[in-house]
DNA sequence: ATGAAAAATTGATATATCTCAACATTAAAC
DNA sequence: GTTTAATGTTGAGATATATCAATTTTTCAT
């Protein structure tokens, strides 16, 4: 409890997890920040932000780890994303519509920031470097998913589960131990398949050794045949 | 031969196939433009940009139709969307790393011009409005690429193949009859699906009498029942 | 601790989809 | 116009994938 009190009255001045993003902008313009920003704290499974609803603030997150996904056809998501510590989410509803064309759950107990649209707007149009900052950190999403639209439609169930491993190792966790922060229906929503393929799946690479999945801890074993697999498709 | 001439010589302040993004330019800028900018006319076919490669310019399609595609796993392709007269194209590469992140072919006869990308992000940099409508731009191409993603992984193949005929519909024709600009295989790399289910999915249509193919056209005959078949995926 | 709910697992079966191979038609090149 | 190449068509068979139903394990609230 005391943590929370004392996170939520930091200042964005002081904060050590702000993303690259807002690292660009000078001591009045953190001021301007800190002054329109809403700090509020998400336990595991909590939703962040619901897709569709109207887009008042952008994101930053500063500790824990979420999920960002489309929900699709008939309840179905698909998962684009998971949100790491200072990453921002802002998405193309900023300057189409204002509303939130995806939606963000809280994986782990997660702390975020909303930063007042309006404002970020206007710093955007006095703040040149900040500008193509975030247009570039705009650009990198989109180039994730036009990969996700090749590899989901064009490889294979294998393939596609064995690029999702990968993206965790690769690009979450940066280690070959890490926590099973997805359920198994989650990692079929990251790889488009039904829950029983997944859970087939990675019963499949234990068998054949690649992996090891004990104590809600995923172990890649052998990281070359992974990515072996994730090639051929 | 004469069309060809007439076309290039046209100057940019006097152009009527200009994109709305430039039609918010001031004359001066429009000059600007103007002498920074190359024109050119491809034949069907033609290849107008090819992924991977440097960006120096982006571009602006005054006439014809062309598709907009990622190359994807063993030279197979996804059409992301139909280039029409006075479509912008810029995409993610513009901010991120200057490279062309997809490749356009002509499908018809096409003029093309190509505007210099530093002077383009220099008029981003001056014009407010431009840069805002810009951004509309690119925002909404992302949200098409959402909805792609959802409906090439969460539907079967006749809601698929419904949708890419609903898009020439809707989208690029908007009348019930139109050409048959691509081929059975360029259909299926619209709806993610082999050459050979393309086209028993369009002889399926025809029996159902959904739709009719003849001399190079396709007429919808029953779009309400198409678009029940893209509904149910 | 206990029971209820949610998640994971499994194998059998049904279905969707692709691949192959053979052939037909159309467009392009000479 | 004839030949050649590209595109379109078809059905059979193989394969990938989803669905279903039954069971076990885990998680969570009381």
């Amino acid at each position: 409890m005391a943590e929370y009190f004392e996170k939520s009255l930091k200042r964005c001045t002081d904060c050590q997890c702000m993303s690259q993003l807002f690292g660009l902008l000078n001591k009045e313009e953190l001021e301007f920040v800190d002054a329109n920003k809403i700090h509020v704290n998400f336990k595991a499974g909590e939703t962040i932000k619901k897709q569709g609803t109207f887009m008042s603030h952008v994101l930053s997150v500063n500790s824990g780890l979420a999920k960002l996904y489309l929900e699709g056809i008939e309840g179905r998501s698909a998962i684009l994303r998971i949100v790491k510590p200072s990453n921002f989410i802002g998405g193309p509803g900023i300057y189409h519509d204002q509303r939130h064309h995806f939606s963000i759950t809280a994986l782990l107990d997660s702390s975020v920031c909303f930063i007042d649209l309006q404002v970020f707007k206007k710093i955007l149009s006095t703040n040149q470097v900040f500008a193509e900052e975030f247009l570039k950190d705009f650009s990198r999403d989109v180039l994730t998913v036009y990969n996700r639209l090749i590899y989901l439609t064009q490889k294979q169930m294998p393939g596609r589960m064995a690029d999702a491993l990968l993206y965790l190792h690769d690009e979450i966790f940066e280690q070959s131990k890490f926590p099973m922060i997805l359920s198994r229906f989650e990692l079929s929503e990251l790889s488009a398949m039904s829950r029983e393929s997944a859970v087939k799946l990675l019963r499949d690479f234990q068998k054949e050794e690649l992996i090891r999945i004990s104590d809600h801890e995923l172990e890649i074993l052998d990281i070359d045949a992974l990515r072996k697999i994730s090639h051929i498709g």
